[in-house]
DNA sequence: CAGCTGCATTAATCTAGATTAAGAATTCTA
DNA sequence: TAGAATTCTTAATCTAGATTAATGCAGCTG
């Protein structure tokens, strides 16, 4: 039995019968081989059981950004499970590594089980809300200021109205000052 | 029925009758109202029915630093629920606000319910991811990169023995070449 | 062993954004 | 409605960290 489906029907959540449909592969991973690519459909979850894992994003420039590093016993993914879509992160070992694979269709189909269960509320929120940290972690070490207040806008057009500049500006992480320079910036190039 | 708890009975894995001995308080708030400080003990969850919430940090230098804005239908949380664990943010109103205020007493009363149907793996597993994020995020928007740098060493250890500069570099959100600078720094200051 | 490739360090510039300061516009509030 | 208090903007400096570039070190590999 490998270990987080042990942990799911140690939970009492799925059964044993539930489970058998799904498999898991624990898998040798070689240092530097690459496991996910940003952009490609079918992101997969990576449990490390041993070694190094990394997982980063590449930016216009070609320069790296790692999102997060997994040693024994962590969990990597970008929790980007709606069918086909593609991927946000790069994954690659940084060490040898044993690691349990799951596939993105046996992902969507643990969340079909957890659907009839009635248990997805609570979990899908949270992932949600992790979705939108990892993409603003991303966002705060490889956009500029105008790129992060575009993303803003276009993600909360409703909160621009409602909220003061120097409040977007110290959600942007920088000075009012620099956010009006920003402003009369974009409407010069208008 | 408050809409949060409702959720939870609709999901099935509380009845009505587990839930009654948890009390939900819908109030309203005024504008500017200060709901919760970092630092003080007791930190609750905010449900937004109405109005605009935000969640921010006060650096040493007393500047603001907002994590998040919560408009209707958006939970507010640090998700800091030790028993008598130190609030990690400010939360105040922005607008005259509906809300739902969860105390910490009844947020930990629920977590053993839900421990007792054997649910909390996943979802304080989820919050655990969370918690880290959210550090990260402030982290990056208020602090310079020597502090992050030991921040990182604190907090992985392990990690930095495994991995090579360049990647902790990139980790930070900054050059390799920053980091070799702040490095020598830290050095001649032994 | 020599040559190649990737990593770390140092140093010289350069720049996005911080800081400081001051004026204009807007919104409380008495 | 006047005065006070914020907020926004613009402009002049300043600085942390980026960029560029050169050097020294491993580790591999043929």
């Amino acid at each position: 039995m490998k270990s987080i489906l042990k942990k799911l029907i140690t939970n009492g959540i799925l059964s044993p019968h539930e489970i058998s449909s799904i498999q898991i592969k624990e898998t040798k991973i070689n240092k530097g081989t690459i496991l996910q690519r940003a952009g490609e459909p079918g992101g997969r979850a990576f449990y490390v059981k041993e070694g190094l894992v990394r997982a980063y994003t590449i930016d216009e420039k070609g320069k790296e950004h790692i999102f997060m590093f997994a040693s024994e016993g962590w969990m990597v993914s970008d929790f980007e499970w709606r069918e086909n879509a593609p991927a946000l992160l790069f994954v690659d070992c940084i060490e040898d590594s044993l690691l349990e694979i799951i596939e993105q269709n046996d992902i969507i189909k643990l969340n079909r089980l957890f659907e009839t269960k009635q248990v997805p509320n609570q979990i899908n929120q949270l992932m949600n809300r992790i979705r939108v940290l990892q993409k603003r972690i991303i966002l705060l070490m490889s956009a500029d200021t105008l790129t992060r207040y575009e993303d803003f806008i276009e993600t909360y057009p409703d909160i621009v109205q409602r909220v003061p500049q120097r409040m977007i500006a110290s959600y942007l992480g920088v000075t009012p000052e620099a956010l009006s320079k920003i402003k009369s910036k974009m409407l010069k190039k208008h």
